[in-house]
RNA sequence: AGUCUCGUAGCUCAGUUGGUUAGAGCGCUACACUGAUAAUGUAGAGGUCGGCAGUUCAAAUCUGCCCGAGACUACCA
C-alpha cells in the first residue's frame, strides 16, 4: 500500500485539531474579520439598488447589556447575514437612544437630587450635561457584546437621538403632522388636555410607565359611599313616578367620595336592567324609591324584607323592607335629569346640559350599583363619557374662561367649596403632624357624613382596593386634567390597521391581536411630557395661546428668530444645543407683533425612536437618495415588549406622514428567563451575565441555543446545560465530521477542485443519498428562513448533522476512506462529504458566524478554487438542485436504515454480536417495489448488520401471516356510528379474507345490516411474526434473522474480534495510522481456525506484514472476545 | 380587572386538515459498538397531553368554563 502521509508532505491542505474550541475560534474569526473587513466588503459588494433594508431598533447605552440582548441581536444578525448570503445589499445602521426617563432617573440618583433641585440646586444645564454624558456610558460595553456576540451592525456611524440633526429631522415630522389636516379640518398636532395621573405631591404628571414600577399600586382601605341622587319630576321622567309624593332617587357607588360634588352625570349600561324598589332610607327612614341595576339589587337587599311593611322600619334595623316597583333598560333611564347632589358650584350650561343619565358600554354590575358616578376632571372614563354626550365641565372658571377643576393642584379643594375650601382630597396630603391628631377626619368621610346628614347617603363603608401611588413621593395619585400636545393618532387608526394588515408578524398572533386589538382602540397619542432632557417640542406660542407656530427645520428657525431679533429688537442666534435651556431662551415673534415662547413640554421619547428611519439620515435635508433606498424597512426585530413601543412608532409616524408601513416582516422575540422560569433580575442574583456566557461556551453556542432551543417569540427558559448539549451535539459532531474529513484527505493529499468532480450519475447510492438529503436540506433550510422561522431552519440543520451525515453517511462510509489508494469511488467519496460540510457550513453561517466561517476557510483556505470568497459570510447561498432530490432513494435508504435497527435489536435480544457474521435475513413482502427498494441498498444492509444474505419471503412461500386493521381515517368519514364494529371485524379478517380482497380490489362488508365496500385502502396490513425466526417489527416491517451458526462464521467473527483488539493494540502503543506491525498470537483452537481462513484478512486489516501463531507469547497482553474468549496478542512495530 | 400567549415524559421541545400504540433530544438504568471517541448504537423505566364539561363513530387536536404561568393594557365607579 502506497499512501503519501502528513509526514512526508509540506503541509497538510486541511488543519487538523485536538479538540473543539469556540472560544478560541471566536477570537480567531474575529481577528479575520477585522483585519479583511469582511463585514463592510460583504455589503460593499452587493449593488445598493437589490438592497435589503434593516432597521436597528436603538437601545440606551446607560445600561449594561444583557443576555436578553444577546437574544434580541441574534434574531437581527440571522436575518440580515442570511439576506447577504442571498445576494442583497444588507445595510445596518447602528443608533443610540438617548432620551427618555430611565437617563433622568439615573442621573437624579447619581447626583443625589430630586426633580424640585432642577432650576434651584443645579441648572437645567448642567442637569441636560449631565445626562448628555451618562446616555454613552456604557458605549464600550455595548461594543464590546457586539463585536464579540458577532453582530454585525455599523456602530462607527451610528444614529445618536441627541444629536442636532437628528432632533431636526423630528421637528420635521412633527411640523407635517402640524401641516396635515383630518377631513374635517383639525390638525394632527394639537393641544388638549386629558386626565392624566398626577402627584399633587410632587407636582408632576406621571406616565404610564412609572405607574407600572413595582409596589405603585398598593392596597389600601378608602370610605366608599352609595349616594342617592334625586330624580327631577318632569315629562321625561314621569314613568318612574306613581303618585306626587313618590321620592325617587338613583344610586351610584364611589370609592372617591372627594368627587361628589364634581359629580356632572351619572352613567347607565344601555342594556343592563335595571329595578325601582319602595323601600326607605337606612340612615333616616324616610320612604324613598330606588333605581340600581337589577343584578346588583341582592348586594343590598336581604330577600327576606321583600313585601315587608315599609312603615314599621326603624333606622337601627338591619333588614330593609322594600318592594320591586318597575324594571327599564339602561337605554330607558337615559336623558333623566337629578338633582345636583352637592351644590357648590354650578352654572346655567350645567343646569341646562348637565346633572343627567347617559350611556356608556365600560358599565358593569360587577360590584357597585350599575351606575357609575361621573366626574369628567377625575377619571379618564367619566371625561370620554361627558365629552361623547355633550355634558359640560364643572369648576370655576380661570381668567381665560377655561373651567378649572374644583381641586387645585395641590391637592386642595378650591375657595368655592364652602365649608370644604382648602381641604387635601386624601388624607395622605396634610403634614404627618395634622393627620395625627386625635380628631383628624379624612375629607372622604367628612363628605361622606355630610351626604348621611342631608339624606342623601344610602351607605357608608370602608372599601380594601388596590389604588396607584407615586414613586416618588409614596403617596396617591390623583386622576387630574393636564395640558397636553396630542398626536391625533385616532383618525388614522383606519388606515393603520389596513396598513398593519399588511405586515408579516412573527408570531402572526401579535399582529392580528395584541397591535391589531390595540389599533381598534386607539386614542391620541400623548406627546407631552414636562422634563428636561429629550426633545423640546418645536411649538412657539403668545401668551394667551391666540396665536402659534411650528418649527419645521433649523433654516426656519433662523428665519424666524431674524424676524424676531427685528420686531422684538432683539440679538437671538440658533443655538448651538437644541435641548433645553437653549432653546427656551429663544423668543419668537408672531405676525401682529406680540412675543411668543416656547411651549415649555417635551416630547414623547417614543417619537424619537419612531422616526429613526428618517432621522437614521437627517432625512429631508440629507440623503435623500439614501432614504429613498432604505425606505421601508424589509426587516425588524425587537422585544415583544415593544409591541406597544417602538413597534407602534413607527407604523403611526410612517403611516401618517407618508401613508406607508415602516416595515414589512417582523419579529418579537420572548423573554429571557432563568432556567427556572423566573424573570431575571438584579435583586433575585439569577442575572446571567452574556460576556461571560459568550467566554466560556462561545458566542455561536449561545446564538444557536436561543434559537434552535424554542421559537425565538416563545419566553426562553436560559439553562446552561442548553449550551453544553449545543455545543457537544452540533458543533462537537461537526467538528468531528470535519476532523475526520481533513485526516484522510490529508492523508491522501485529496484536495477538492471543481474540474475534477467525479459526475454525480457515477457516484455510488450512499454518496447519491446524502447528496439528496443534504439538497432537501437547503430547500428546507431556505424555505424556513425565508419564512422568518429561525428554529425550524437550526433543527432541519441538526437533524441532518447528527443522524444523516455523522451517523449514517460517514458511519457508512468510514472505510472508503481509509481503505486503498486513490479511487474513484474514493474520490466520490471525499467529494460528496467536502460538498455536505462546506453547504452545512454556509446553512449555519447566518446562526454561527463564527464556526462557519472557520470551517469554511479549513476547507477553502489553503486549497481552494481560485477565485473563491475567503469567508463563507461572502459566499453566495447555494440553490437546492432539485435534479438531485431523489424521494425514491430516500425511501430506500430509510428502509434500509429501519431494517438495520430492527435487526440490531434482534441481535441484542438473542446476545449476537455484530461481529459475528450471520447467514442471512429475511423480509417478508408485502407490495413488489418492496423488493425492488431494499436490493437497491442491499450492500448496505448486509455490511452494516454483518449479514450474508438477504432473502424476500412472500406470499407464495406460504409463511407470511398477515394481519389487518382498519383504516380510521378513509373508513371513519364513510360509516360514521358503524366505525367501531367495522373496526373489529377487520381485525378478525384472516389471511385468506385479506388475499381475496387484495386480488378482488373489493370486499362487501355487512354491519348493522347495512352492506359496505371495502377497497385494499381501507386496510392497513401489516405481518405476524414468522413462526420458527427470530424476528422484530414496527410500523408494518417485520424482518427476520437466520440465527444459525456454522464453524466458518464462528472463525470469520472471531477472526473480526481479533482485528478490533488488534487495532486497539495500534492505537493503545500509539502506532501511526500507516505504521506496518508484526502480530504474535498465542495458540488456541479458535485462533487457529480463525487465523487458518482469515489471516490474510486480519493482515489486511491491521497493517500488518507478519502473524504468527505460537504455542507461547508470555509477552503479550491477554484481551477477551467475546464472553467465552479469550486471546494473547503481542503487537510490535516493523 | 380585561386582552393575548402558553400548559404534552424529571428537563427542553415536536405533534400536519380530529383517525386508534402520543414522539425526539437531554438526563437515568442496563448492555453493546468503536482506526471520528468529551462520540455512537440497542433496550428499559418514565405520560389521567393542566382540570371539568360538551361536539363527534373518534379529541392532545374543535367549543365552553375553570386552574396555573407570563406579557401587555388598566384609577372600571
Amino acid at each position: 500500500m502506497t499512501r503519501t502521509t502528513a509526514s512526508t508532505m509540506a503541509k497538510p491542505t486541511y488543519r487538523e485539531f485536538k479538540q473543539l474550541n469556540l472560544a478560541e475560534i471566536d477570537q480567531e474569526i474575529l481577528a479575520f474579520w477585522k483585519e479583511r473587513n469582511t463585514f463592510q466588503q460583504s455589503i460593499d459588494q452587493r449593488d445598493p439598488e437589490h438592497s435589503f433594508v434593516f432597521y436597528e431598533g436603538p437601545p440606551s447605552a446607560n445600561g449594561k447589556p444583557g443576555i436578553h440582548h444577546v437574544m434580541a441581536r441574534t434574531v437581527k444578525d440571522l436575518f440580515c447575514r442570511y439576506n447577504t448570503l442571498k445576494g442583497y445589499r444588507v445595510e445596518r445602521k447602528g443608533g443610540w437612544d438617548t432620551h427618555g426617563l430611565p437617563v433622568e432617573l439615573q442621573v437624579e440618583k447619581e447626583l443625589g437630587i430630586t426633580k424640585e433641585d432642577i432650576g434651584k440646586s443645579i441648572t437645567v444645564d448642567q442637569y441636560n450635561a449631565a445626562c448628555r454624558s451618562t446616555v454613552l456610558r456604557y458605549k464600550d460595553l455595548w461594543d464590546d457584546i457586539t463585536r464579540k456576540m458577532g453582530y454585525w451592525v455599523d456602530l462607527e456611524h451610528p444614529y445618536i437621538t441627541f444629536d442636532n440633526h437628528y432632533i431636526e429631522s423630528c421637528w420635521h415630522l412633527l411640523r407635517t403632522l402640524y401641516d396635515k389636516r383630518t377631513p374635517a379640518g383639525d390638525s394632527f398636532l394639537y393641544k388638549g388636555f386629558t386626565i392624566q395621573p398626577f402627584s399633587p405631591a410632587a407636582g408632576t404628571g406621571l406616565s404610564s410607565h412609572e405607574l407600572n414600577l413595582p409596589g405603585c399600586y398598593k392596597e389600601v382601605t378608602d370610605i366608599s359611599a352609595i349616594a342617592m341622587f334625586k330624580v327631577r319630576r318632569e315629562d321625561r321622567s314621569a314613568f318612574l313616578f306613581e303618585d306626587e309624593q313618590e321620592d325617587v332617587r338613583i344610586l351610584a357607588w364611589t370609592t372617591t367620595p372627594w368627587t361628589l360634588p364634581s359629580n356632572v352625570a351619572l352613567t347607565v349600561g344601555p342594556k343592563i336592567n335595571y329595578v325601582k324598589v319602595r323601600t326607605v332610607s337606612p340612615y333616616t327612614g324616610d320612604p324613598v324609591s330606588l333605581v340600581l341595576a337589577q343584578d346588583r339589587l341582592s348586594a343590598y337587599f336581604d330577600p327576606a324584607g321583600e313585601g315587608q311593611p315599609i312603615d314599621a322600619y326603624a333606622p337601627s334595623d338591619k333588614i330593609l323592607p322594600y318592594a320591586l316597583a318597575g324594571t327599564w333598560t339602561g337605554n330607558d333611564l337615559v336623558g333623566l335629569r337629578y338633582e345636583q347632589l352637592l351644590p357648590y358650584v354650578t352654572s346655567p350650561d350645567l343646569e341646562e346640559r348637565g346633572f343627567r343619565v347617559i350611556p356608556g358600554d365600560f358599565v358593569t354590575t360587577e360590584d357597585g350599583t350599575g351606575v357609575v358616578h361621573t366626574a369628567p376632571y377625575f377619571g379618564a372614563d367619566d371625561f370620554r363619557a361627558c365629552v361623547a354626550n355633550d355634558v359640560p365641565f364643572i369648576g370655576i372658571p380661570d381668567d381665560r374662561g377655561v373651567i378649572q377643576p374644583l381641586v387645585d393642584r395641590q391637592g386642595r379643594f378650591v375657595d368655592e367649596m364652602g365649608e370644604f375650601a382648602g381641604m387635601y382630597v386624601k388624607p395622605e396630603y396634610y403634614p404627618d403632624d395634622v393627620r395625627s391628631q386625635k380628631d383628624f377626619k379624612p375629607t372622604d368621610l367628612l363628605i361622606a357624613l355630610k351626604l348621611k346628614d342631608d339624606n342623601k347617603a344610602f351607605k357608608i363603608e370602608k372599601y380594601k382596593h388596590n389604588y396607584p401611588h407615586c414613586w416618588r413621593t409614596d403617596k396617591p395619585v390623583l386622576y387630574y386634567p393636564l395640558d397636553s400636545w396630542f398626536i391625533r393618532a385616532s383618525a388614522a387608526k383606519e388606515r393603520m390597521a389596513e396598513l398593519n394588515r399588511t405586515i408579516n408578524w412573527k408570531p402572526a398572533h401579535t399582529g392580528t391581536g395584541r397591535f391589531g386589538v390595540w389599533l381598534q382602540n386607539l386614542q391620541d397619542w400623548n406627546l407631552s411630557r414636562t422634563r428636561y432632557w429629550g426633545i423640546p417640542l418645536p411649538i412657539w406660542r403668545t401668551e394667551d395661546g391666540d396665536l402659534e407656530i411650528c418649527i419645521g427645520s433649523i433654516e426656519q428657525l433662523q428665519k424666524e428668530i431674524d424676524m424676531a431679533n427685528k420686531v422684538l429688537k432683539l440679538d437671538q442666534h440658533v443655538p448651538n444645543d437644541l435641548h433645553r435651556p437653549y432653546i427656551d431662551e429663544i423668543i419668537l415673534v408672531s405676525h401682529d407683533g406680540r412675543p411668543m415662547h416656547r411651549e415649555a413640554d417635551l416630547i414623547d421619547v417614543w417619537f424619537d425612536s419612531g422616526s429613526m428611519p428618517y432621522a437614521q439620515w437627517h432625512y429631508p435635508f440629507e440623503n435623500e437618495e439614501t432614504f429613498r433606498r432604505n425606505y421601508p424597512a424589509d426587516f425588524i426585530a425587537e422585544g415583544v415588549d415593544q409591541t406597544r413601543g417602538w413597534f407602534y412608532t413607527l407604523h403611526a409616524i410612517a403611516t401618517m406622514c407618508f401613508d406607508s408601513v415602516a416595515y414589512k416582516n417582523v419579529v418579537s422575540n420572548g423573554l429571557v428567563l432563568d432556567k427556572e422560569g423566573n424573570k431575571m433580575s438584579k435583586s433575585k442574583g439569577n442575572v446571567v451575565d452574556p460576556f461571560e456566557t459568550i467566554n466560556t461556551y462561545g458566542a455561536d453556542a449561545t446564538r444557536w441555543y436561543m434559537m434552535a432551543n424554542a421559537d425565538p417569540w416563545e419566553n426562553l427558559k436560559f439553562d446552561e446545560a442548553g449550551l453544553l448539549e449545543v455545543r457537544n451535539k452540533y458543533f462537537g459532531t461537526l467538528f468531528n465530521t470535519y476532523n475526520f474529513f481533513a485526516l484522510y484527505a490529508n492523508l491522501d493529499g485529496f484536495v477538492n477542485t471543481s474540474d475534477d468532480q467525479v459526475p454525480y450519475a457515477d457516484r455510488p447510492e450512499l454518496d447519491r443519498w446524502i447528496l439528496s438529503k443534504l439538497h432537501s436540506l437547503v430547500r428546507d433550510v431556505r424555505r424556513h428562513f425565508d419564512d422568518y422561522e429561525p428554529t425550524k431552519a437550526l433543527r432541519a440543520l441538526e437533524n441532518f448533522v447528527d443522524r444523516h451525515l455523522s451517523n449514517w453517511y460517514v458511519r457508512l462510509a468510514r472505510r472508503r476512506f481509509w481503505r486503498g489508494e486513490m479511487s474513484e469511488d474514493k474520490r466520490s467519496a471525499y467529494q460528496t462529504l467536502y460538498e455536505c460540510l462546506m453547504v452545512v457550513a454556509q446553512l449555519s453561517a447566518p446562526a454561527a458566524p463564527f464556526f462557519s466561517d472557520w470551517l469554511y476557510q479549513n476547507l477553502t483556505r489553503s486549497a481552494t478554487d481560485a477565485g473563491q470568497p475567503d469567508s463563507v459570510h461572502l459566499t453566495d447561498l447555494y440553490e437546492a438542485d432539485t435534479q438531485r432530490i431523489d424521494t425514491d432513494l430516500e425511501t430506500r435508504m430509510e428502509y434500509a436504515q429501519r431494517i438495520c435497527s430492527l435487526a440490531l435489536s434482534i441481535r441484542k435480544r438473542e446476545k449476537l454480536r455484530v461481529r459475528l457474521p450471520l447467514q442471512k435475513v429475511m423480509l417478508p413482502v408485502l407490495d413488489s417495489s418492496f423488493i425492488q427498494q431494499v436490493d437497491g441498498v442491499k450492500d448496505l444492509i448486509l455490511s452494516e448488520i454483518n449479514v450474508k444474505a438477504i432473502e424476500y419471503v412472500t406470499d407464495a412461500d406460504g409463511l407470511l401471516v398477515k394481519q389487518a386493521k382498519a383504516n380510521f381515517k378513509t373508513l371513519g368519514k364513510r360509516l360514521g356510528k358503524d366505525m367501531k364494529a367495522a373496526a373489529d371485524q377487520i381485525a378478525a379478517f384472516s389471511n385468506e379474507q385479506i388475499n381475496a380482497l387484495e386480488a378482488n380490489g373489493s370486499l362487501a362488508l355487512t354491519i348493522n345490516g347495512v352492506e359496505h365496500a371495502i377497497t385494499p385502502e381501507d386496510l392497513v396490513i401489516t405481518t405476524e411474526d414468522l413462526p420458527g425466526w427470530k424476528t422484530a417489527s414496527e410500523e408494518g416491517l417485520t424482518v427476520a434473522l437466520d440465527v444459525h451458526l456454522t464453524d466458518e462464521l464462528l472463525a470469520e467473527g472471531t477472526a473480526r474480534d481479533l482485528v478490533n483488539r488488534i487495532q486497539n493494540q495500534r492505537k493503545e502503543q500509539d502506532f501511526d495510522v500507516t505504521d506496518r506491525i508484526r502480530i504474535r498470537i498465542q495458540d488456541e483452537d479458535h485462533i487457529r481456525s480463525a487465523v487458518a481462513a482469515f489471516g490474510q484478512h486480519i493482515q489486511e486489516e491491521t497493517l500488518a506484514d507478519a502473524l504468527v501463531v505460537e504455542a507461547r507469547v508470555t509477552e503479550g497482553i491477554q484481551v477477551e472476545l467475546s464472553d467465552e474468549l479469550t486471546a494473547i496478542i503481542h503487537v510490535e512495530r516493523v
